[in-house]
DNA sequence: CCAAAAGTGTTGGTTCTACACCCATGG
DNA sequence: CCATGGGTGTAGAACCAACACTTTTGG
């Protein structure tokens, strides 16, 4: 089905790569946030990568490799960061992309792929080491900005499903009540007609994403984000 | 003095470029945010450029640039994007890195050089064209994660400059006693022992950005900004 | 009945913003 | 004097988070 050897888009020794591109694709298990890693049979966990003969279309290719390693395209695919600096790639490739996707909750992880914690990552090529952690912070520091815990689920889902999506990323529980009357005022959801039962107890009703224009929305000033 | 025609850290032609590297140099002219742009003896305005053979070391290029350009180092400096989508730039560069820098209120324009505002840009190359709006939009949005506001001023500066600065980044005035309240309560800045008489009234006190540890803070659910 | 979903009312706290006012100081 | 800087008190609005309660509906 797929190449178990993280399937580079460029293979390395035709030509001086230009750039390595290392891809962290989170989903939540409903608890924690996990990041997809590579488990060959033999040898250490790494993160997908590939490497880029050619910088451009270099969105193309995170898209393709997340594909790859995914056999879907992610919910949400971004650039998280460049390096240029830190420790290089074996191949030589003199720059370090890297991209952050989020697939919703419950794809499944392929054949030689694994969803571990992000709290509990094995050891990883020196170069992909920082890459987790600061994937989890660029996704706590966006997340009001971008329906980042949308895109932990599937396109329908239901509010106690989105209040744990949420919750996971702040890292504190919320207040059931309050978080619906917030998410009202928001305008943020509109439910479906579908109902989903989920054992005992009343179906809970699905919702999808869907933000509607909202009124004139003056930033306050905020200090205490700053330190 | 300076080489006017945009020095770039590597010349085209000797090896083929793995990236373009642009520079976005913001600055407050007290009114309005203004970027920094080369303007030629002949031809069409630009903003400040180069070409990297090596991607490695990017960000020292950056600092390079922007030094080149400016006669002095930024007093910000952070990457802005990738791109290797849109057009590439003409030494066929297939990877077009973009870096922010900010630079404190009243620093000059080197000869061969303006500050323009970034609401009135001039015609720039199709490649740079869109870069001082995403510029902007960055500032906007990471200004309450990361002190955009300070780096917009001298190291000492007055809490009246510093609220000019927050009214240029919102966009909208503030209320002077409240401003001065929330930052009294932030611990943001501490006073110096210097003053600054400006004409007439009491001299101002200078204090510059000190930020202290502060406690414990909890994010709240913010849903208003996305949509 | 019970469990879980959905929703209402209300309350207490904090934050944001504004208004009015104070004093200090240099020209 | 007056303009400006720095600061206090306070008030209203908005927002946040929690508690308690009701209603709905499937098992």
């Amino acid at each position: 089905m797929r190449d178990r050897s993280a399937a580079p888009v460029a293979r390395a020794g035709r030509s001086p790569a230009s750039a390595s591109l290392d891809l962290i694709v989170c989903c939540s298990d409903g608890r924690h946030l996990a990041a997809l890693v590579v488990v060959p049979l033999r040898g250490a966990a790494t993160l997908p990568w590939a490497l880029l003969e050619d910088g451009a279309g270099h969105e193309a290719a995170a898209q393709r490799l997340a594909r790859e390693h995914l056999g879907r395209a992610p919910a949400w695919l971004a650039p998280l960061g460049v390096a240029g600096e830190g420790r290089r790639h074996p191949s030589g490739a003199p720059l370090s992309l890297t991209w952050l996707a989020l697939v919703p909750q419950g794809t499944p992880a392929p054949e030689g792929h694994a969803w571990v914690p992000v709290h509990a990552m094995p050891a990883l090529p020196a170069r992909q080491q920082p890459m987790v952690a600061a994937a989890v912070a660029a996704l706590r520091d966006r997340m009001d900005l971008v329906p980042i815990a949308f895109r932990l689920l599937p396109p329908e889902f239901t509010l106690t499903e989105l209040q744990q999506s949420y919750e996971l990323l702040l890292g504190r529980r919320l207040h059931k009540a309050s978080f619906r009357r917030a998410l009202q005022a928001a305008y943020l959801v509109e439910p479906t007609d579908a109902w989903r039962s989920e054992g005992r107890g009343r179906p809970a009703q699905l919702f999808r994403y869907a933000p509607r224009r909202r009124r004139g929305h003056r930033r306050p000033v905020r200090f205490e984000l700053l330190g």
